[in-house]
Formats: C-alpha cells, sequence, structure tokens
RNA sequence: GUGAGCGUAGCUCAGCUGGUCAGAGCACCGGACUGUGGCUCCGGUGGUCGGGGGUUCAAAUCCCCUCGCUCACCCCA
C-alpha cells in the first residue's frame, strides 16, 4: 500500500461491526456466569513493573525471554505490558491486602494482553483474555468449582465440541526428582531425540512431554509422567478434583503430556482445546499457583484460574449462538418526503422511549432502494412514512420476513412491534 | 528468532513462456417496476496492477530492493 498510510501495527486487528456484536454477547455471557457463581470483576493497569512478570512468569519461560513489550518510561523505570494477567491479579490482591476481606475470593477479568510474536492463525501481538481466579482456597473443590464455571461457559455459547485436558503437574518438591527421573530414562535414547529434546534433556526436561516430533513422541511416551512421580499430596490433590469432575458430569480428558508454560503452576493444569482450531488450538488454560503470591512477597495464599482466549473464542463461535446475536432485530423507518423527515426523528425517539429499536433511514434513498437495504441489512420490518400516512396519523409497517403489511396508528406502533413473531416463525413459505 | 508462500477494483480471483493485459464474478448506485425488498435483465461508479529501482522498442507479466500479509517451526490464549 502506499507509504504515507499508516497502518496498524503488525499483529493488531481492528474489530469492526457487526463482529463487535459477538464480542460483547461473549463478554455479556461471561460476566453473567463468573458473576453468578460469586464472581466480581477486577481491572488492573496494561502495563506493571518489569518484574512482576520475570518474578511471576519465570525467567527461563519464552514469554519473559523474547516475548515481553518492555520499554523504559521517562524516568528510567522498566515497564511492560502485561503478556497474561495472573501476575497483575497477585500483585493488585498483595498491594490492596485483599486478604483482609472474608475469603476466598473469586475474580474474574477481561481485557486486552500484549506478547511480541510472529503472527500466526490464532495468535495475535494484542489479544483479549477471559480469565476467573479463585484466591484463598486450597481444596480440590475450588478447582472443581472454577472447572464448572469454565464449563458453563462454555455450555452457555453453546459449545459441543471442546476438550478439557487434565494433568498433575506436581508440587514444586517433586519437580527437581521429576526431572532427574527423566533424565535417567531417557539419557540412553538421547541420540533418537531431535535437537530441540537433545537440548531439553538438560535445561528442561518437563518439555520433552509435549513436543511434537513424533519420534519425540514414542520415546516420551515411555517416559514417567509428572503424576508417577509426584508426591502424595498432588496425586491426592488431583484425583480429588477429578473424582468432583466425574460426580457433576463434566467430560474431561487425563493427559500426562500436559504441561504449562508459566513457571508458577503446580498441581492442577488444564487446558481446553477446540478442534476446530489447527495449530493454536488451545481456547483456555489454566492450573494452580499456590506459591504465587508468597513468591512475590505476598502471604502464603493458594490460587487456582484460568483464561481464554477471546480471539479464538469468537473464531469458533457456534453458529447457533453466532446467528441469534447477529440477527438485526430493529425496525427501520423510512420517511418519504420533506415533511415526513419532520416527522420521522420525533416518531423515533418516542418509539425508542418505548422499546423498540429504530434505525432511521437517513440518507434519502427512494423507498425501493430502502426496502432493497432493509432485506439485506436484516431487518425485522420497516416502517413507511408518507404524505398519506402523516395526513392519517399511521405508519405503513411491513414484515418483512412474512411480505405482509398494514397501517398501523402512530401512538400503537410499540405495542404493535411487540406482538411482531419471530422472524423465524413468520417466513414466508415460497 | 528460523523457514516457506503471497500481494491485480470494496471482496474472491483470472491475466503471469513480456506486445488490445487493465478483466470476470460478487458487492455498491441507478433503471426496467416514477410509494414497496428477496428473482431476472440492463446500465453505471470504482484500479498509481503494494511501493521504488532495473532490463527492454515494450513489464501486471523478468531481475533487485523495500513495505505489507499469510502459513509452518518455536511457544502460547
Amino acid at each position: 500500500m502506499e507509504g504515507s498510510v499508516i497502518q496498524r501495527p503488525r499483529g493488531t486487528r481492528d474489530l469492526l461491526p457487526p463482529e463487535t456484536r459477538l464480542w460483547l454477547a461473549v463478554e455479556t455471557v461471561a460476566r453473567e456466569v463468573f458473576a453468578s457463581f460469586g464472581g466480581e470483576e477486577i481491572r488492573t493497569p496494561v502495563f506493571e513493573a518489569t518484574e512482576l512478570f520475570v518474578r511471576s512468569v519465570g525467567e527461563g519461560t519464552d514469554i519473559v525471554h523474547k516475548e515481553m513489550y518492555t520499554f523504559p518510561d521517562r524516568k528510567g523505570r522498566s515497564l511492560t505490558l502485561r503478556p497474561e494477567m495472573t501476575a497483575g491479579v497477585a500483585r493488585a490482591w498483595i498491594e490492596n491486602r485483599l486478604g483482609d476481606r472474608s475469603q476466598p475470593l473469586r475474580l474474574f477479568y477481561l481485557g486486552p494482553m500484549f506478547r511480541y510474536e510472529r503472527m500466526q492463525h490464532g495468535r495475535y501481538r494484542q489479544f483479549s483474555q477471559i480469565g476467573l481466579e479463585i484466591i484463598g482456597a486450597d481444596t480440590p473443590l475450588a478447582d472443581a468449582e472454577l472447572l464448572a464455571a469454565m464449563h458453563e461457559f462454555f455450555v452457555r455459547l453453546g459449545f459441543t465440541d471442546l476438550q478439557i485436558h487434565l494433568n498433575n503437574l506436581g508440587d514444586p518438591e517433586d519437580r527437581a526428582r521429576y526431572q532427574e527421573g527423566i533424565r535417567v530414562a531417557l539419557t540412553p535414547r538421547r541420540a533418537e531425540l531431535c535437537s530441540d529434546c537433545q537440548r531439553r534433556l538438560e535445561e528442561n526436561p518437563l518439555r520433552i512431554l509435549d513436543c511434537k516430533v513424533p519420534a519425540c513422541q514414542v520415546i516420551a511416551a515411555d517416559a514417567p509422567g509428572v503424576d508417577d512421580v509426584a508426591g502424595d499430596p498432588s496425586r491426592q490433590h488431583v484425583a480429588g478434583v477429578e473424582a468432583h469432575l466425574q460426580a457433576l458430569g463434566i467430560p474431561y480428558v487425563r493427559n500426562r503430556r500436559l504441561v504449562r508454560g508459566l513457571d508458577y503452576y503446580l498441581r492442577t493444569v488444564f487446558e481446553v482445546v477446540s478442534p476446530q482450531l489447527g495449530t493454536n488450538a488451545v481456547l483456555c488454560g489454566g492450573g494452580r499457583y499456590d506459591r504465587l503470591i508468597a513468591d512475590l512477597g505476598g502471604p502464603a495464599v493458594p490460587g487456582v484460574g484460568f483464561a481464554i482466549g477471546e480471539d479464538r473464542l469468537v473464531e469458533v463461535l457456534p453458529a447457533r449462538f453466532k446467528d441469534a446475536v447477529l440477527a438485526r432485530a430493529a425496525l427501520y423507518l423510512v420517511p418519504m418526503g420533506a415533511a415526513a423527515e419532520n416527522r420521522a426523528l420525533e416518531l423515533a425517539r418516542g418509539w425508542i422511549r418505548g422499546g423498540v429499536p429504530v434505525e432511521l433511514e437517513i440518507t434519502g434513498r427512494s423507498l425501493k432502494a430502502a426496502l432493497k437495504r432493509a432485506d439485506r441489512d436484516g431487518f425485522r420490518a420497516v416502517a413507511m412514512l408518507g404524505d398519506d400516512e402523516l395526513k392519517a396519523k399511521t405508519v405503513t409497517v411491513r414484515d418483512l420476513a412474512a411480505g405482509n403489511q398494514s397501517a398501523v396508528p402512530f401512538a400503537d406502533l410499540p405495542a404493535w412491534w411487540q406482538a411482531l413473531p419471530p422472524a423465524r416463525e413468520a417466513a414466508r413459505p415460497e
């Protein structure tokens, strides 16, 4: 394109109507569902001290290593656009002494996150997450309730094909023992691993488990799972979560290869994947982080939470939900002639106050063109206002789905609108 | 950070062994149907062929550079 035209930064996108309606609808459902589980919304800054993410997400992670939007402010302080939200919530919990309130706290959030990555399908430099955190409860029941709220959210949107993957990451004390176990098991077959995994064998054996190279997968299948080596406390915890899920009838699969990319997770970790998404199929990721708040200098308070990728979610939204949101159930008021135009604004205001969504035709196009547009844009009905109608104090209303029309007195329009059947039922045979 | 592909009307693309190559469909506006939609027919608006440079009598078409986009790896939402 022309060099002089300013374009949006790489990895960002403009959300345009009508798609923004889908986003609003999804966010509304999230707020309703999470609030109904006792959640309250929390809003924290979009940028934080860089140190917060280094200490919480983990120095060795890719996120901190190469994906953060870090910059110095005018006083030279290092700030970073948040790459995820849990760290900010934990910081806010400590800073605002939320521990002084009755526990636990269920906090949900919606908003943009930032990671400096190469663009790819389902991956953006600015993306939005919807998340829920339960802080102040360390029971398996807390994890199960969190998963129930998440599940309910997806059900409410009409999803039927999502899979929940669950695993036990063990406790931090188990980690060293586990890494040693992997090394012992795989070192003899070191030569068969891909070059990345050979390096991982030294640096982070855990990651070998979710390597995508087929040969590595075969070898990794023989290695012990984290759960096989983990201590009793974490195994009992995750077993408890599973028992609750089974009792509730929430389907999930136990995936021993599931590993998460943030350092603070322990015990329960999970992902939700959509078969409709290709390479980046993870719609939601989460887990337990009982040491995070203490590690950030706060009291020893346990937490568990998840984050849903809103961009990916909207992309695979069930058609039924989308159709319902995108149908434009509004009345299109078309004035014909100068006198009608004067009256139309006033009528529209009255009807809008009466609860009718009214869009006024304001371009002066012909009635024929207006009807064509009404049809194309999915209006429920058209109200036509010309000299004849002005004289009779009525509008000619046309039910676009049924194809019939009638005269309705100005004052009766809201009642007429309320009595209109849904478009689907009114559809003409033909 | 690594590798591959693509950039022609608002959208999807054809044209790409250089010479009616500036086109089609959809969309948009209008007409046939002068106050009535969805079908059909007709007409119209709209493009520095991403940008710059080069080769040539001649470049959308070949070469170089650049910008942008996409996909995969890595990793994640």
